[in-house]
DNA sequence: GCCAACGTTGGC
DNA sequence: GCCAACGTTGGC
């Protein structure tokens, strides 16, 4: 299974705000770049991503799942843009922040460090592993 | 709040 | 099809 990380400024749709969604959780709208979207369309039911803080806080604060598979984005007509909908799984114990990924060399490659500007990404089974690591979460 | 980096748009 | 101009993102 793949491992994906979206990304959130807190102050418009923060964890916390996932977390008060529930299980059924929440349309991942919005997104208006083709990578990222081409991102949303390779997830399978049940992958889990990384939540991350942009813009303030600058921490992965989470572990979220996809709940439904690629659908049209609600929030526009235009049938270019497609989104999943994601849950709040479990919360790290320990936030990681930009700077400690940024200061382990083992993460250098994470398309968070290399291309900061895209909301949806790719994470490797390792940097997954050592992400729940660092957050002292369980995977 | 600033501005560098990136993606997209549109004129040619 | 190129590339300058523009808008947006996100770290600082």
């Amino acid at each position: 299974m793949a491992h994906w990380l979206f990304k959130s400024e807190p102050d418009v749709f923060g964890w916390d705000d996932l977390v008060a969604k529930g299980g059924a959780g929440e349309e991942w709208d919005g997104v208006r770049n083709y990578q990222a979207r081409n991102n949303m369309r390779a997830m399978a039911l049940g992958e889990t991503g990384f939540f991350y803080h942009s813009r303030s806080g600058l921490e992965v604060v989470g572990i979220v799942e996809v709940s439904a598979l690629a659908h049209p984005d609600s929030t526009t007509d235009d049938d270019r843009w497609e989104c999943v909908d994601v849950r709040a799984v479990r919360p790290f114990v320990k936030p990681v922040s930009l700077e400690t990924i940024k200061a382990d060399p083992r993460l250098s490659d994470m398309v968070l460090v290399k291309n900061s500007r895209l909301s949806v990404q790719p994470v490797t089974d390792a940097e997954w592993a050592i992400l729940c690591e660092l957050g002292e979460t369980k995977p």
